[in-house]
DNA sequence: TCAAAATATGACTGACTAGTCATTCTCACT
DNA sequence: AGTGAGAATGACTAGTCAGTCATATTTTGA
């Protein structure tokens, strides 16, 4: 947990750490990181870093908590307005949110890969979790109701396609992140989610 | 590269060496792996390794080369199998073996995980490259043949095809990977495949 | 104005790392 | 048995790391 200490801090300073120890961990992850790249960069001392949080690990934790409740409220955000839409309606506005996300919090993205890839994070692994499932249940919710209203073939296997559709996703993010770098319009977004959709929903035989 | 030292020692020796650095890279990925680990449970000296590679990045790069040639090797078997079939089945037979390989050498395919995503890697990208543009080089040429074939509908998209099969791949791969730790026959495995070719083939949609 | 509390500091510690090298050992060949 | 080349050794160097702590500075409240 960080310190009293560090609440009281000016917003201003807070926030440059914050931005700071994003930047060092998303670039080496958490094991490869150092306090030491941190500190240097924040221009504090070492000790202060120590007087606002208890270990490294503690600072690596309360960055991540950040990342994934920033992540959750702006997955949030739609879930509203997929009442009312078809499945593949549904799954086009998570696809287009999800990647939008990745294009505007490159870093958090990155944060979130590494963590979920390394395994080195012998550390709370739920809270990672967490942000995982979230989409899963999410996807497998919207496919189970849409089951219901027969929008799909009889033949379909709910987890296999639950699992697949959410690979896809992080998959395309990632690739999008890493090809265009953050200069990818909206317009281009939409495009690549629709041809997305369409192989999902049409596969790929004539 | 490997020195003669290195080759001159008896196969067992060169094996068992082998085989622990494999172990240590699979569990630490490279950077966060070490050479005392390796010397400690290979119960050689320290000054020894150093004989038979120049340093640390030289014995990843030898045991690197080594598991991506035995991948090749073992993705070439098929290649000449899937002369004759539809696209539908040859895309069946490579996901079938992509899945046996990483179930019959998980070590190897964690190591080419951790180096794919961790970027940790400045060292030779091209060996990476070797692999992964070989699986979806591959997939593209089978997809182009369908194409001319007329195999597919007229609006898929091929690069994003190639795209979506590589990731289903993959993750699937890792997925199974993590969830069976080996544990699976080539009977579920090939059930597994049936699923997601027919996913892929005919999409959700009734 | 002054003392006490909160905060900041950076030299230091001990543990770890990759890599070195002078020395010792092993063994084939004479 | 004696020699010399190849191989093995582990204490050592120089560097990095997370984390500590005695000291110094700043802020607060009366």
């Amino acid at each position: 947990m960080q310190t009293k200490t560090f609440e009281n801090l000016p917003d201003k300073k807070k926030k440059m750490i914050i931005d700071i120890a994003i930047d060092e961990f998303s670039e080496h992850g958490y094991k490869n990181a150092t306090i030491n790249n941190i500190v240097k960069r924040a221009n504090i001392a070492k000790g202060s870093i120590y007087q606002y949080f208890e270990s490294k690990e503690d600072l690596f934790m309360y960055i991540l908590e950040l990342s994934i409740s920033k992540k959750l409220k702006y997955m949030k955000q739609v879930q509203l307005n997929l009442a009312g839409l078809s499945f593949f309606d549904q799954i086009r506005e998570l696809c287009v949110l999800d990647i939008k996300f990745s294009r505007d919090n490159p870093k958090l993205e990155k944060i979130f890969i590494k963590v979920l890839l390394s395994g080195e994070i012998l550390l709370k692994t739920e809270i990672m979790e967490k942000i995982s499932f979230a989409s899963e249940n999410l996807i497998k919710a919207l496919l189970k109701e849409g089951i219901q209203k027969r929008e799909f073939r009889e033949e379909i296997d709910i987890d296999l396609s639950v699992f697949a559709i959410n690979s896809l996703f992080i998959n395309l993010s990632n690739k999008i992140l890493q090809d265009f770098n953050g200069d990818v319009s909206d317009e281009q977004i939409m495009f690549m989610a629709d041809k997305l959709l369409d192989l999902l929903k049409n596969g790929l035989s004539n």
